[in-house]
Formats: structure tokens, C-alpha cells, sequence
RNA sequence: GGAGAGCUGGCCGAGUGGUCGAAGGCGCUUGAUUCGAAAUCAAGUGAUCCCUUACGGGUUCCAAGGGUUCGAAUCCCUUGCUCUCCGCCA
């Protein structure tokens, strides 16, 4: 979230940067001042009263306790005790109020994120490699995955419902080969520390990273069984992304500065509802509630912050890379722009069937949004105050549509795929899922 | 699931109603000493919010939330978490 006191100093400015999202994003300004002259007040008036209370209270340890005096002075301190409890309830709902509108405004867009209201503004900055030639029409990853036995949608909607689909075989064998193909350049040549997190996530988890309580509907939550036997909503979330637990890994805490850039790496499932994307993707691996993605999450000083965000994007990028997959990088609008993100460039690799690229990373820097309600600090140098460090993460990558990208670039005239070099000896030495049987 | 113990500053650990942001120790920082280091000695060493141009002043924080009281780290209630033993379990 954004800072009260920011906020109110720098009302035309925030007004101006939220503005660029499109029209809706500053709504909330507007109360946000009144309330804060009114908290203002509170806190001033609280405050000395209970300077007058701790006065008071040092001095009547030293008198008689039976004398006079005693019993006056106590007597005109319970008033101030009622007084100082009905300031505190007025507080409360003052920064209860406050709080709410700050957790729905959205993250002011850096300078360098262009203006535009949908996806079809975005930058794209960069374009690498080639689209393959195919001889014949290239045929989309759910066919060959059905035709060589690798992707079961039917029994993984058998067992799971819709959007949920059944790795077999080498298809199950090529997920695994990503997962540790991706975490080994990350950790190995990217410096990135390793990590395995639950993705069982408390709701203050999710609210650190602002999941929570904006987009509570496109997570899922587990329920828990009550004395009756009735689900009960239990507040774990299963976590939607890496980022959340990962992330979070700091909340609470003021790290050393000098033990930053702090660069983690993980594999999770993640879990979406995909709550308003009835008929979209309804085909294939693309969307689905399930999915697996390693994730890249770097915690930096502000000052460095641009070059972390163009480095990290780089380290997702390589991947793609390595693995010869044509993709180009789009800088997103500000109308396209997810509600916590100060800039944000999406990796989209090219899908030959669809005839087009496809989102497969989308890499974020948050200034500090995310650190200060996760409270996230550093210090750069010993005695000097804490400061919000700044978060940054992207997808390193989404696993299964990396998958949909080899069946679907790397397929051969009689259906088999051919694996990508870097991974054949993930796959057991294993040079070509065969057509079928597979 | 059953029984018990506990949760205090970066860490360890005192503190059971007032003078406690909190003894003492460790750690850390600075200075002295040293050719330099170790050891030793001295001083300092949390966060939060509010007021103030500044200097500075004040508030809150002893797991969290509520209560009792003129006054709570200390008493009461609720919740969470940790640990030990038993049971169950991949």
C-alpha cells in the first residue's frame, strides 16, 4: 500500500500517477485527506492526555494512599482514563478507516511505464529469435499431448473438474525436467538461493503481498470441519504464486543492507480460481487451476532498484534462451498493469498453432507497495533508520506453458517433439518424445 | 486427539501492581590501549507514531486482542504460537 503521509503530502502528484491507470484508481484520494486531519487531531489530543496520565500516576505512587489528596487526585484521573478510552475507540475507527482505502488504491506507475488502457498498448521492447517454419500445419500442444498419451484432460477433469488436467508419462517426466532445469540455472548461474515453501499461506501472508484483500476471489481457501461436520472457511489460502510465500519470507523484519540484493528462487504448484475467465483458455494447459511455475523474488535497495528489475527479467528471459524458444518482451501499459506494480514487463513466447505469443512471465517491480504492508525494512548501515527495501519478482518460468511452447515449436511432421538440448539430460537422455505411446 | 510447560529487547535472561523501555550477560558500534590483532577498560547501542523549520519534546510497544485499576511486563479472560510426553500418521 501507499503511505498516509506521502499520499496526503503529495496529493496532485499520486492523483496524477493513479490517474494514468484509468479513470476510478483516485476515487479514494479524496477521503484520504479529511481523514487524515482527523487523525491528526486524535493523536494530538490522545496523546496529552496520556502524558498528563503518566505524570499523574509518577507522582501518586509517592503519596499517602489513604490521604485526601490521594483519593481527589485519583478520582479526577478516572475521568481522564474515560476520556482517554472513548479517543482511543475514535482512533481506531479512524484508522480502520483509513487503512481500508489505502489497501484498495493501487500502486502509483513509474514514469517509465507507458500510458494506455488495454493490452494492445503495451511496448514491445524486444523480440528474440525466430518463429519456426513448419512444412505442415503445425498442430496445437492439446492434440499432440492426446495423441502421444502425455496430457489426459479427460481423466483430469474426471478426478478434479474442469481445468484440471493429468500428466503422464513423458509429458509428467518433461514437467519434472523444467522444474529442475529452470531451478538449477537460477540457483547455479543466477545466484539465486533456493527455497521450498508451504503453499498453504495464512491471510496475512496474502495481504503482504497484496492478494488480499483486493483479489480475495481469485484465490482458493480451504475449509476446516466444525463440531456439526459443516465446512467452516479456515483462513489458509492455497497460495496463487511463489511470490506470496516467498515474499513474505521478510515480512516483519529490518534486514542488514548489506545482505542485499536478496535473490530467492522456488518451485510451487500454484492455485487460481480464475474467477471471470469463464471461456477463455478453456482448451489445453493454459489456464488452469493448478499449474507449476518457479518463481524469481529479489528484495533490493531502492536506489538499485531499476537495474534489479532489468536483471531479473534477464534471468527469465535466459531461460527462454536456453531453451530456443522465439519470445518478445512487452513493456504493459498502465492500463494493463496488475494493481500493485510500479512497472512491468511480460515475457511472451511464441505459440505457432495459435499463431501468436503468449504470456509465459510477467517480471514486476513494486517499489516499496509491497514492503510496507509486509513490512519489509533494511538498514543500510549500522544506526541509521530502517527503510522499506523494494520487491521484485517475475516468473522463471510458468512451467506448463514452457511445456505447451516445446510440444508446440519443437513438433515434427509425424507429431513427435523433439527436446530442447538443456533439457535431454533431465530427460534421461531421452532426445524425442515419440508420437505415440509416449 | 490427550496431559503438561512456556512466549520479555539482535540473542540469553531477571523482573509478579507504581520510580521498568525494562537489571545482568552476550553481541554490535565508537573511543582508549597496541606496530597490528586478541585480551582489557570506557561510552553508546530497539522500533512506532505525533508535535517541532530546527534543537528537542511526547506517545505506544514485554506473543495478539479484550478486561480490572488512578496506575499493568506484572492480575483476569480470549486467541495464537512454541516446547515436552502419550496417541495417530507420510
Amino acid at each position: 500500500m501507499l503511505d498516509l503521509r506521502y499520499v496526503v503530502d503529495h496529493l496532485d502528484e499520486v492523483r496524477a500517477g493513479l490517474s494514468r491507470r484509468g479513470a476510478g484508481a483516485t476515487v479514494a484520494l479524496d477521503e484520504l485527506a479529511p481523514l487524515s486531519i482527523e487523525r491528526r487531531d486524535v493523536i494530538v489530543k490522545l496523546e496529552t492526555l496520556r502524558a498528563k496520565k503518566n505524570e499523574v500516576s509518577a507522582a501518586m505512587a509517592k503519596v499517602d494512599k489513604k490521604s485526601d489528596e490521594f483519593a481527589k487526585t485519583r478520582d479526577e484521573m478516572r475521568l481522564v482514563g474515560e476520556q482517554t478510552k472513548e479517543l482511543e475507540a475514535k482512533q481506531k475507527a479512524v484508522d480502520a478507516k483509513i487503512e481500508e482505502l489505502l489497501l484498495y488504491i493501487p500502486n502509483v506507475p513509474d514514469a517509465t511505464a507507458p500510458d494506455g488502457g488495454g493490452s494492445d498498448e503495451n511496448q514491445i521492447v524486444r523480440t528474440w529469435g525466430e518463429a519456426p517454419k513448419f512444412a505442415f500445419a503445425p498442430r496445437d500442444h492439446a492434440d499432440l499431448g492426446v495423441a502421444n498419451n502425455t496430457l489426459d484432460f479427460e481423466r483430469g477433469t474426471k478426478i478434479s473438474g474442469a481445468r484440471f488436467t493429468v500428466l503422464r508419462g513423458m509429458g509428467a517426466r518433461l514437467e519434472r525436467a523444467l522444474m529442475q532445469f529452470m531451478l538449477d540455472v537460477h540457483s547455479n548461474e543466477h545466484g539465486y538461493v533456493e527455497i521450498w515453501p508451504p503453499v498453504l499461506i495464512k491471510d496475512t501472508t496474502m495481504r503482504g503481498t497484496g492478494q488480499l484483500p483486493k483479489f480475495a476471489k481469485d484465490a482458493f481457501r480451504i475449509a476446516e470441519w466444525d463440531e456439526n461436520g459443516e465446512a467452516q472457511a479456515y483462513q489458509l489460502y492455497l497460495a496463487p504464486t511463489a511470490e506470496v510465500p516467498v515474499t513474505n519470507l521478510h515480512a516483519d523484519e529490518i534486514l542488514d543492507g548489506a545482505s542485499l540484493p536478496i535473490a530467492y528462487t522456488a518451485y510451487t504448484a500454484c492455485f487460481r480460481s480464475e474467477a471471470g475467465s469463464y471461456g477463455k483458455d478453456t482448451k489445453g494447459l493454459i489456464r488452469q487451476h493448478q499449474f507449476d511455475k518457479v518463481e524469481l523474488v529479489r528484495f533490493v535497495k531502492p536506489e538499485t532498484a531499476q537495474v534489479e528489475h532489468e536483471k531479473l527479467t534477464s534471468h527469465a528471459e535466459a531461460i527462454l534462451q536456453k531453451l530456443g524458444l522465439h519470445y518478445r518482451v512487452a513493456l504493459l501499459c498502465t492500463g494493463d498493469m496488475g494493481a500493485v506494480s510500479k512497472k512491468t514487463y511480460d515475457l511472451e513466447v511464441w505459440l505457432p498453432a495459435q499463431n501468436t505469443f503468449r504470456e509465459i512471465s510477467s517480471c514486476s517491480w513494486f517499489g516499496d507497495y509491497q514492503a510496507r504492508r509486509a513490512k519489509i525494512r533494511y538498514r543500510a548501515e549500522a544506526g541509521s533508520k530502517p527503510e522499506l527495501v523494494h520487491t521484485i519478482n517475475g516468473s522463471g518460468l510458468a512451467i506448463g506453458r514452457t511445456l505447451v511452447a516445446i510440444y508446440e515449436n519443437f513438433q515434427e511432421a509425424d507429431g513427435s517433439i523433439r527436446v530442447p538440448k538443456v533439457l535431454v539430460p533431465y530427460m534421461g537422455g531421452v532426445e524425442k518424445i515419440p508420437a505415440h505411446g509416449a
